[in-house]
DNA sequence: GTGTCGCCTTGATCTCGGTCAATTCGCGCT
DNA sequence: AGCGCGAATTGACCGAGATCAAGGCGACAC
């Protein structure tokens, strides 16, 4: 079975954060980390709960998402294996409460870092400080264009543009995809009802611009989706 | 008249960004800035353009916006007096492009910066770094924020939520609100067409939640209005 | 004063997507 | 194989808010 192996100087390396990190500045990161493992379903922490620490996702997926008083829930993000995420809550200030819930959509495998070795090293290295700068510049950006195609593009438009997203990088023809996430994770990603998910799909099935076989897809027609999608 | 005034280190010294930089890092600063001066209705940047600086809002009152193609806009933050705005987009590769575009509502009074000089000084000021830092981390949470707002609660709950941020700190009773900015640029900052924005003013002014005359609102019951936005 | 130009309001109607309900599908379990 | 449960699909209906279309109300110019 799946062992937790530890981490290594290696491992660490390879996540951006740490990459330019001294040997001794990498060994405080390694300190303290903690391999985590989850369960499918299992919760990580919860919107509002004191943070300590953010995350590396090894292994899995986990959702982060907010949930309404009348038991709505909307996912945020998908996380998937190689992303880091909940650096930026450690510049909050008093408890630091999480801004949203995680939870593991499959059994997954994490990293778990202590804000303050990261807090320690970045005081001493600029490199580091900017390299997390430009993480949250990113993700700044990435809201903005979220707010824009919730509220000025409808359902269509945002499920068309998710599919282009999950092309994987090179495939330029009839691209196979396999959603690794269930469906009604995804709807709740784009903000769309699951019902109203199963019958865009449908019907952009129906005009022929793709295949559905249950979690795969075939693009068939790409340009018809590049059409939805630039207007 | 007003005349644009040349800034002096102690208005720098104000700005969050700026307030724990040494005298000839303020300097260097001073040396790169200048006035710019908005009437009513002009564009300082464009969605997609090239950066090269970040701004402080002295007098006046800027939009920050996304257009559709049909003509659509939605404003994604209204910016107000003494506030500062792009500072996170010098982190952005290549040409930095604007995520937004950003437009007078009122004939306004700013400060540009060059991003060149706070980089400059990001690599030797860690507490800078620092002081960004957090000030990035607390706007994505406001972006967090917004997406909550936008998909899980109704275009009541979002108006509700906006007239309580408007209340000045310290008032508790009864306050007299007066909305500078005109009803059809909040409304699109509350995703609301103008049509509805009118309807809920009116039908929560019916209810006695409020008195509305024109851009000056009372809350006659904030009671009433904490009970729809907390559920 | 009176004209006019924007903004706001009010009314009538439409529509996209949500809700409710009923199957059906798919998969793991015994 | 047959069972059971959650996910997905499909259908019928509903409703919040958008759209379309008139007015009304200032503010400002002349």
């Amino acid at each position: 079975m799946d062992k937790a192996l530890s981490p290594d100087p290696g491992e660490l390396r390879g996540i951006y954060l740490f990459s330019v990190l001294d040997e001794e500045q990498l060994a405080s990161v390694l300190n303290t980390t903690r391999v985590v493992r989850l369960a499918e379903g299992e919760r990580l922490f919860d919107h509002g709960q004191p943070s300590q620490h953010y995350f590396f996702l090894r292994a899995g997926e986990i959702k982060l998402f907010r949930s309404a008083r009348d038991g709505g829930e909307k996912v945020i993000e998908i996380v998937r294996r190689g992303e880091t995420f909940a650096e930026a809550v450690m510049f909050m200030e008093e408890a630091k409460p999480y801004p949203v819930s995680a939870q593991a959509i499959v059994a997954s495998e994490l990293l778990a870092f202590e804000q303050a070795s990261l807090l320690g090293i970045l005081e001493q290295s600029t490199p580091t400080c900017m390299r997390l700068m430009a993480g949250m510049s990113r993700r700044l950006r990435q809201q903005v264009d979220e707010i824009d195609r919730l509220t000025l593009h409808n359902a269509t438009y945002r499920l068309a543009t998710y599919l282009l997203q999950q092309i994987p990088p090179g495939v330029l023809e009839s691209p196979q995809l396999h959603l690794t996430t269930p469906k009604h994770v995804v709807a709740s990603r784009l903000a769309i009802q699951p019902e109203t998910f199963s019958r865009i799909l449908a019907r952009l099935a129906e005009k022929g611009c793709m295949e559905v076989h249950g979690q795969n897809i075939v693009l068939i027609d790409i340009e018809a989706l590049r059409t939805i999608v630039s207007q």
